[in-house]
DNA sequence: CTTTTACCCTATGGATTTAGTAGGATAATG
DNA sequence: CATTATCCTACTAAATCCATAGGGTAAAAG
């Protein structure tokens, strides 16, 4: 199940990515409009910032603004970044694998098997998928 | 991320179908060869038997074993069993949809629009996975 | 230089889910 | 009737999720 963390990150970034100029978008101005917790989306918004995804302005006129062209941020980055790892187990996962302890033989279980096959579905989707064809 | 009740689950089902004839096998072999809590297992078992999965046989020689043969019984089937819903979000479920609070129009929401994408691939992986091609 | 605006950061807490455990009831076999 | 093995309910420790609280800091306006 997605978290609403990365529900409503994916939200806010396609928020900012319909925004015509790089003009800052107050976390209120994105709170109201896509009904999320201010506060909740504050910490989000903190993190994309901090994983560079997003910049931001203090004071007056200020909020948050894209770094980076919507066309040349894949999904990937954004649901490893708030969601974590894509694959549903961490024995068939890239970027944050892990053995299993039941585990003897990954190449025998039938669960890794099964999982590398939907995994590899799942990421070319996100993979293929921009910020930009989110934002039509 | 998958529960482990889901993976011991398929491991378990997966292990009933490598067993040659119908004869019934002891929650604790099992447990044993699979690496998994008893106590935990049976109550998987459990679940599987009442929907219709497993048949069961009580006192000595007792155990479980399949009620359909393998190649009947897609993954569909056990996932949402065990697991519930394929899809990320409710609002793209097929078998458990509930609309999101926050969302006014599904139809223009990115977040559905993409987990529609994934549902589908993710969907067609199980429905044309068998037990039966887990079991070799 | 003071006030307002808006982001920055940490800590805390209620609710829910997960992964079991405990302990006995029930039924079948020999 | 003793043994075997499933059946069933209840409980719990730990983790995660979804926030909320409360102030701190920087920038801009006047």
């Amino acid at each position: 199940m997605l978290s609403k963390k990365t529900k409503y990150g994916i939200k806010a970034l396609v928020h900012l990515a319909r925004q015509k100029d790089r003009v800052p978008v107050q976390i209120s101005t994105i709170s109201k409009t896509e009904n999320i917790s201010q506060k909740f989306l504050e910490s989000i918004l903190l993190t994309l910032r901090k994983n560079g995804l997003l910049g931001s302005k203090k004071g007056k006129g200020g909020g948050y603004y894209l770094l980076k062209d919507p066309k040349e941020i894949p999904m990937t980055t954004v649901m490893r970044l708030l969601e974590g790892p894509i694959a549903m187990v961490p024995c068939v996962s890239l970027n944050f694998y892990e053995k299993c302890d039941d585990c003897l033989d990954e190449d025998a279980c039938a669960v890794n098997k099964l999982m590398l096959k939907v995994r590899d579905n799942t990421l070319e989707i996100f993979r293929n998928t921009t910020l930009a064809d989110l934002s039509n």
